[in-house]
RNA sequence: GCCGAUGUAGCUUAAUGGCAAAGCAGUGGUUUCGUAAACCACCGACGGCAGUUCGAUUCUGCCCAUCGGCUCCA
């Protein structure tokens, strides 16, 4: 039986569970999903936690009743008749695109359901699933819907397989970059600074300039040109550039000063322009790149915010292609391959690739919509991309190019945008003087590789599980000295290491070496240098490596030797 | 924002309508130690504002924050 027929029949078994504990209760939908099933229920009096385990139980016992599910196809007016005081099945039935309705039955419980389902729930074992949680879900996903009650549960073929499904979220949990940001001393949130606007902390502080400091190098090599930017601009501005109109339920409220209104800004785009702006321009200089580490705040509804990965106010590694029409397709193909390339170095292989087309609410003509949806389809194409559309998913200015990047669990994280932009060309009246001596406008593709420099690091985190590649973690070396008589080596041997731009710490607190070996391996730092008579008298340290153990002696010169490699070649 | 839950020391947790308990961390001391937690002592907390009550950390309301979802997204 497959295993998306069981999880669906048991959705019926769990509002069947439902209807038979709480009297009076109306059905939404009860689908299939990834890992289990859910059925939303509009209830009399609200569900609590204790709840579940009673529905469960019952569920249990309503599976060991061998309850067979028998199809019918019958009139629409019949349907109605049968679930009159059901509004939502009303609604479902009035929308059937056939002309007769399909129900089933199971035991006492009736269901507007296309199927397929399961003949007998002699088929179903009853320890291979879980009811898990209480969410509240709108009707039809629309905030503008009555919120119902919604029961997720899992449902595996086995109990093994339910318990190792179980197991992994434990795993995940371990990995929860909100949890080892605490543990680890990377960023704190506080209720006072306000809900999403994270503070790194030292430890954070280092991860994110490594990064920044990577991507200085990477990118004013690839032609690059760095800008800086204020943190808030004129209404005026955005009411140019459109933020105004179009993106106004991500804008903090304006800032009065002197008479004026200004904005937080939300995105960096009218600033590059104005930079673009500040002087004619010549094909020749075409293409430009623009880029700066741009922090932006933008509204997000309180009940959305989740650690590092959706905040308030976040600093995007931003840039502005400006090119001509013509070399539109080559500088997008070039952007995705380096974008990759880049996330490659961070350890990440695997991507979700999405194409986003034209959302309700945008600018611009559709023959523009058209053409530049045609160009990031063909630069994806040429690259060999595999991709997903996702309708609507643009942004009001241009379609985009979204790549997720997957983690080590095989998790998708929203990370690189690819967006055309034929908006601010226009509004802001850009121009280029072309071969001819002729004005021209420019196109502009807006990108973030990393996305936001929060995100990306909370993705690494999670992803490596806090053991971050030795290049990129914060301190990379602890010396250990023995005993008293060895801290005089310890500090020459670090000192060594800091002029070799190493970052190393000397653990002389009166602690076992024991202790402060645990505390090294919590605090999952790469090596941990154990040093003591036998060290001293060699020149040499113990070398202890993350999660490997005590690897023997090296001399200093030759660790030294190693870990400038790993630095070098950003491995790990 | 909506549905549901939670909020006790820096962290993890306990108990209670009547003096709030512990482990880790921190501080002071003892110990100077060879690869994942030495020993002793001390310091330290009821998210905020109202209300009910003789008395509220405990009950009620509002606010703030967090968690799980919905919706949304870099």
């Amino acid at each position: 039986m497959e295993i998306k027929v069981i999880r669906h029949s048991l959705s019926h078994i769990l509002a069947y569970a439902v209807q038979e504990l709480y009297p009076g209760v109306k059905f939404a939908i009860g689908p299939a999903i990834e890992n289990g099933f859910y059925y939303d229920f509009e209830l009399k009096k609200p569900l609590t936690p204790q709840d579940l385990p009673k529905i469960e139980k019952r569920m249990k016992e309503l599976l060991k009743q061998n309850i067979e599910f028998k199809k019918k196809l019958i009139s629409k007016a019949e349907a109605k008749k049968i679930f009159k005081g059901q509004p939502y099945k009303l609604e479902l039935i009035k929308e059937l695109k056939a002309g007769k309705a399909t129900i089933y039955e199971s035991g006492g419980f009736l269901d507007l359901c296309a199927g397929p389902h399961i003949k007998s729930t002699k088929e179903v074992p009853s320890d291979a699933f879980k009811l898990t949680r209480l969410a509240g879900a709108y009707w039809k996903g629309s905030e503008k819907n009555k919120m119902l009650t919604r029961i997720y549960g899992l449902a595996f073929n086995s109990k093994k397989e339910l318990e190792e499904y179980l197991q992994r979220e434990i795993e995940a949990e371990k990995r929860d970059h909100r949890i080892l940001g605490q543990k680890l001393e990377l960023f704190l949130f506080d209720a006072d600074v306000g809900a999403g606007l994270p503070i790194w902390l030292p430890k954070g502080a280092t991860i994110r300039h490594i990064i920044e400091d990577y991507l200085y190098r990477e990118l004013s090599q690839q032609n690059y040109q760095w800008l800086y930017s204020p943190h808030i601009g004129n209404l005026e501005l955005w009411k140019k550039s459109g933020h105004w109109n179009f993106y106004k339920e991500n804008l903090y409220s304006p800032i009065k000063i002197d008479e004026q209104y200004y904005l937080l800004k939300p995105m960096n785009c009218p600033f590059h322009v104005k930079v673009y702006n500040s002087k004619i321009r010549s094909y020749r200089e075409l293409p430009l790149y623009f880029t700066e580490l741009g922090t932006v705040y933008r509204y997000e509804k309180s009940g959305v915010l989740h650690g590092l990965t959706r905040v308030r106010g976040f600093t995007q590694d931003d840039a502005h292609i400006i090119c001509t029409p013509d070399q539109i397709t080559q500088e997008i193909t070039k952007l995705i391959k380096h974008g990759l390339q880049i996330l490659k170095v961070f350890g990440f292989e695997n991507f979700d690739i999405y194409l986003a087309t034209r959302p309700e609410k945008y600018t611009g003509s559709l023959n523009d919509w058209q053409k530049a949806e045609n160009s990031l389809k063909y630069a994806l194409k040429e690259l060999n991309l595999k991709y997903s559309i996702d309708p609507a998913g643009g942004v009001f200015y241009g379609p985009k190019i979204d790549i997720k990047i997957k983690d080590a669990l095989g998790r998708p994280w929203q990370c690189t945008t690819i967006q055309f932009d034929f908006n601010l060309p226009e509004r802001f009246q850009m121009s280029y003087i072309d071969q001819k001596g002729v004005k021209k406008k420019p196109h502009i593709i807006h990108r973030a590789l990393l996305g936001s420099l929060e995100r990306f690091i909370g993705v690494l985190l999670e992803h490596y599980a806090g053991a971050l590649p030795f290049w990129l973690s914060p301190v990379q070396i602890w010396v250990l000295p023995i005993g008293k008589n060895h801290e005089a080596y310890a500090e020459t041997v670090a000192q060594e290491l800091k002029e070799k731009q190493l970052r190393v710490e000397i653990k002389d607190e009166n602690e076992t070496l024991s202790k402060k070996i645990r505390e090294g391996e919590m605090q999952k730092i790469p090596y941990i240098l154990v040093v003591g008579d036998k060290e001293i008298e060699s020149k040499s340290v113990g070398v202890r490596e993350r999660g490997k153990g005590n690897i023997g002696t090296m001399k200093v010169d030759d660790f030294i030797n190693d870990c400038q490699i790993k630095n070098k070649g950003r491995i790990n």
